[in-house]
DNA sequence: GAAAAAAGGTTGACGGCGTCAACCTTTTGC
DNA sequence: GCAAAAGGTTGACGCCGTCAACCTTTTTTC
């Protein structure tokens, strides 16, 4: 099944994985947010009260690298760093509207880049698709 | 269809690019490869002869940007620079063994890590999945 | 209950990465 | 032939994550 130097699986893999991902190390996903930063977003909307740790081990990051995204995320206005009130070591990252808001355009911009591919596919096929990607995320999760 | 900050089928598809893709800017494919680099060299292995800025206009950078990366690529032995006869100005890059190698290599690898991802789902759907991915990937190129 | 160990977080130095602008060389167009 | 254009490289730059060292606050241990 080998076309080109690799195969046509892992070739598909990995384009997609550079049109949904980061385009280069630089890439933005939206105005001023890079990948890595936009994953961390996620992951502090969803874990209330997350310590910044947390966040570089949902990322794979080590805690520095943690605390420098996060210094940027709150630099950009889109976190605030709170005291732990249980345990004054650590420091609770929290969402601000302003992060909420562009979670939602980002997430409308991947929609739509999405919609934009799957128009190009047979019609019928649109829904297996779409459920496919959700299956194959959860099975990477577990 | 949301259950936390964002659409399950943004968060999925975002994590599927996380993880084929580079985790985080520095992500190695493999030994010494970043994701960048190798996307460079299957693009190299694939076009005889391929002039450095062919190279950035595939992946998205400038040209300067290339020439970096090819200079990464070659400092590592996997491909070498060859003045091209017609043009003087032209630099043709051309793979070299040991680069094939490491392709097949990082090829395998990326076969074996989705294998163990498709070993989650119920059986009759793998097949679906393979040609779902490589479905999608066809669709974005177009 | 105090000293030692551990855990959360931050910081400085560092190296990797891609961009921009300036530059050199070679080709092309008129 | 000479100016403009095109391929490529380079230096300065800024962004990014790591490592190791460090500070502060728990937790453990005796």
């Amino acid at each position: 099944m080998k076309h080109g130097s690799i195969t046509a699986l892992t070739r598909a893999l990995i384009e997609i994985a550079w049109f949904f991902g980061p385009k280069g190390a630089s890439g933005r996903c939206c105005e001023d947010l890079a990948m890595p930063e936009f994953l961390a977003l996620v992951t502090i909307a969803d874990l209330p009260d997350c310590p910044v740790q947390e966040i570089g081990a949902a990322l794979g990051f080590t805690k520095s690298g943690a605390t420098r995204i996060v210094d940027r995320l709150e630099r950009k206005g889109y976190v605030t760093r709170v005291k732990s009130p249980d345990d004054a070591r650590v420091c609770c990252v929290v969402i601000t509207p302003r992060g909420r808001n562009i979670l939602e355009t980002t997430d409308a911009r991947y929609q739509e880049s999405l919609k934009a591919v799957l128009a190009r596919l047979p019609g019928e096929e649109t829904p297996a698709v779409r459920k496919m990607i959700t299956m194959l995320a959860r099975a990477m999760r577990s």
